[in-house]
DNA sequence: CTGCAAAGTTGCAGAGACTGCAAGTTCGGC
DNA sequence: GCCGAACTTGCAGTCTCTGCAACTTTGCAG
């Protein structure tokens, strides 16, 4: 039932194993050489599988950049609909989406490359928010259910979703703007800022 | 001054025409066999240019089919900051938004066979996003002008910016799910109370 | 109208992402 | 130990996209 290490015969554990590897051996090439320079060869070489194998556990190479893991969203999907029932779903996901943002399977390292990695690439924006639309549709199911209504029948989780997923968005590029500082707490303290701003209205 | 026409030789007559062949040709051909079936040599083709030349136009078979162009950005910029004075910023966003859906400069026919095409076209989700990222930083851009901040120095406007465009996507991604009725209409009536929600404040 | 420079077009060669297929190889259970 | 299922791999091929070096067209001045 945890979210980490399940079903462990030698064959899911290498697939884990080579699964991880390529991800880190994109990340370590993108770091190095920067997104444009990197090759799918080049990151299956370093990760020691063939260049055809690369292509069986990511569709692409920004989505071994990304290393997107179906099983986040199932968490933070279930963080959703665990949330004591008298938040508001504003409030849930702002728990749920700070919640992925800080994947506790992760070890610490890796999670700051990534993070680093990411920031620092503009030619993975479109993946990201690429990626951003399965998260969509997966928290606003999540959150249909938390409520009770059909999925699609109403605008407002829906709403709520996209305009919370775009906050998230908003603060990290205007961290990104603003690039100087360390960027875990500062980050952070912008986007409870910018889900009071959602919760008070716009102007 | 006019958004339209502007600067008309020979030369610069022919550079728009063939632009917009390619986008046509590019439209009509996606409508016909879908994203994945067509290639950049059948949309030249089609246009009567070469493969070569297509990406003298377009610097992407996903750009050819969106056919952005910047005068369009450079225009709803310049809603934004001719709006009256006392409109909210979300309200400066609103017009300028809607305005940006139904560009005048297009027929109707191109308009609408446009739409049936982004809509229908899942595998053009992330150009269209993509693309929103460029339309995100001018509208950013514009409103700091606005209020007269400087650019990345507050939160506001970036999250404004991001959260009325979310709200703007959400809307379609609701009716592409409840794909039925004409879609105008409804959705700009849904864009009108996602509008409206993000002003009263989300939940 | 003529000749010249700038702008635009084209073909070509090539790199790189990605896919289907048909072997091999390895794992898990019996 | 052995068999079927699951994985890996190489290969051949398609498609997007780029730089380069002709070639053609346009705008313009004389």
């Amino acid at each position: 039932m945890s979210t980490v290490t399940e079903d462990c015969g030698l064959r899911e554990r290498k697939k884990r194993e080579t699964r991880s590897a390529i991800h880190r051996a994109a990340l370590d090439l993108v770091e190095e050489k920067g997104y444009a320079a990197v090759t799918t060869d080049a990151i299956a070489a370093r990760a020691g599988v063939s260049a055809r194998t690369f292509f069986n556990y990511y569709p692409s190479k920004d989505a071994a950049v990304l290393g997107t893991r179906p099983e986040d969203l199932d968490q933070v999907a279930a963080r959703i609909e665990t949330q004591p029932a008298d938040e508001t779903p504003l409030d849930c996901l702002r728990v749920a989406i700070l919640d992925l943002l800080a994947p506790s399977t992760l070890d610490r390292a890796l999670r700051a490359q990534r993070r680093r990695v990411l920031l620092g690439e503009p030619a993975l924006a479109p993946a990201m928010i690429g990626n951003n639309i399965r998260v969509e549709n997966a928290l606003t199911a999540a959150l249909e259910r938390r409520l009770g209504v059909a999925p699609g029948a109403a605008l407002e989780p829906r709403l709520t979703v996209a305009a919370s997923l775009a906050a998230v968005r908003a603060c990290i590029e205007h961290h990104h703007g603003s690039s100087g500082g360390r960027d875990g707490r500062d980050l952070n303290a912008s986007i409870e800022r910018a889900f009071d701003l959602l919760a008070a209205g716009l102007r």
